[in-house]
RNA sequence: GGAGAGGUGACCGAGUGGCCGAAGGUGAUCGCCUGCUAAGCGAUUAAGGGGUGUAAAGCCUCUUCGAGGGUUCAAAUCCCUCCCUCUCCGCCA
């Protein structure tokens, strides 16, 4: 959420910023105007409400030396202040409602060096690791999808007689591949990031404090019955983690790592690009994420994206990192990298981490702060975050790129400990 | 799931309608004292919002005693709902 202050301070700001997304700013003058009459109506309670505590005082006072014909008489008037503020109260209580149901909806502002643009068509490459158009060979050009099935290592079908359409199910080394990503992520994040296993089930707040809701309802799987949510990622327990405290700069950052299912509907997404595991409604990730000062943010943001690279290249794939463009940002973020695998099979570049600063964005949803080793009061936190691995379309360039002739699956050497002595997988 | 007891500041803990933003203690910080250490003495020690101020400080004011609602001139204190913790019983991987 925006600082609702800087409505007042910084508008002109506020508004270029939204531009830079596309945004239509009638919205946020709105916005504007409610928060100045929100105040000005607090103010006006304020007043009432410290007058009717004295006279309720001076009740007190009247009514301890027997006074009750001045006792009755103050108590009458502050009863009718007590009215008036009421009043005014409930109106300024509208106000800062609706003012809050336009900042929970309004997005962050993009980051000065984010690049201009309006659709994903606008990102900018940044850089391309480890792909060669022409080196891939006709063994490689076998869809995951087919390499699974031949395997038997992937059954979409007993998958979806379960639970419906993408939802995988993998076996044997497949299954196997799908712990050992994680656990690679896991162990290669270990020296600076605290392991968390966090609930996978959320309450509506939780989910809130990240931006996933309220405006992205349709994309949760919701337990009606509890009223609990599916994390969509572990970016929403972690960062709900230190909700509501104050942490220690000399705590900062703060790195916290954890390997999650997550759970996504994919509501708008029908149809579209959902062969094998290119999209999925249940999937395993390892999340990295960090709560920082904003003098560290940036190089906490540069440390998870070489985190996050080092990864797809210990695995021996292909990958390009992206700048998003301030038209394609997520809305909670103020600059993302998108890290994309190539998957030679199905000659697609898949994104398979998406790595965030928030700037304190998220921060002020889930209020969450710190306190300065010099100087008094507190501020909130950065928080940023991004994927480790995510294991879907992982495992599905690591199945097409390290295909053999014979059609089984070399596993690149940093997989080896995880498979029980097998060096490739054989089906 | 059933029965009961609770949730107060960094921590422990008092507080059943007004003199309570909250006794007392612990811890922490600063100062004094002290051969060293320990002890002792004194002071300070919540967060946030609004206003005032060039800024810092200060000053005024509001909110917060698990959360939300209600009663009242006045709520930590009374009532309702919810959340959480603990104990016992039941069930269970």
């Amino acid at each position: 959420m925006l600082d609702p202050r800087r409505l007042r301070t910084d508008l002109a700001a506020v508004k270029a910023g939204l531009a830079r997304r596309g945004l239509d700013l009638a919205e946020i003058d709105r916005a504007a105007d409610l928060e100045a009459r929100e105040r000005a109506l607090k103010a006006e309670v304020e007043g009432l409400r410290a007058r009717v505590r004295v006279l309720s005082k001076e009740v007190g006072q009247a009514r301890r030396t027997g006074d009750t014909a001045a006792a009755d008489a103050l108590a009458a008037e502050s009863r009718a202040l007590g009215e008036q503020e009421r009043v005014i109260d409930g109106e300024a209580a509208a106000l800062a409602s609706a003012l809050r149901d336009i900042l929970l909806v309004t997005p962050n502002l993009p980051a000065d060096d984010a690049p201009d643009g309006a659709s994903e068509h606008d990102n900018v490459v940044v850089r391309t690791e480890g792909y060669d158009a022409g080196a891939y060979a006709a063994h490689q050009r076998v869809p995951h999808w087919e390499v699974g099935a031949t395997l038997g290592i992937l059954d979409m079908e007993r998958g979806a007689k379960l639970s419906g359409s993408m939802f995988p199910m993998f076996r044997k080394q497949g299954a196997t591949l799908v712990r050992a990503l994680c656990q690679l992520a896991l162990d290669r994040n270990a020296d600076a990031f605290e392991e968390i296993r966090p609930p996978s089930l959320v309450r509506t707040d939780t989910m809130v404090s990240t931006g996933h809701l309220p405006k992205f309802v349709d994309e949760g799987y919701h337990l009606e019955r509890d009223d609990l949510w599916a994390i969509p990622t572990a970016e929403v327990p972690l960062t709900s983690l230190a909700r509501d405290e104050i942490l220690a700069e000399a705590d900062l950052p703060m790195r916290l790592m954890a390997y999650t299912p997550c759970f996504r509907r994919e509501a708008g997404a029908a149809g579209r690009d959902t062969r094998g595991l290119l999209r999925v409604h249940e999937f395993d990730k390892v999340e990295i994420l960090a709560y920082a000062t904003p003098e560290q943010a940036a190089e906490v943001h540069a440390d998870l994206v070489a985190r996050a690279e080092g990864s797809l290249r210990a695995l021996g794939l292909a990958y390009r990192v992206l700048d998003l463009c301030a038209g394609d940002l997520g809305g909670s973020s103020r600059r993302t990298f998108d890290l994309e695998v190539y998957a030679p099979g199905c000659d697609m570049w898949l994104e398979a981490s998406s790595v965030s600063w928030f700037g304190d964005y998220q921060a002020r949803r889930a209020n969450i702060r710190y306190r300065p080793a010099e100087g008094s009061g507190t501020h909130m936190v950065n928080t940023l975050n991004g994927s480790a691995l995510a294991v879907p379309r992982v495992w599905a360039a690591v199945v097409e790129t390290h295909r053999q002739p014979d059609g089984s699956v070399a596993l690149p050497e940093v997989l080896w400990p995880y498979f029980r002595g097998a060096r490739s997988i054989t089906g």
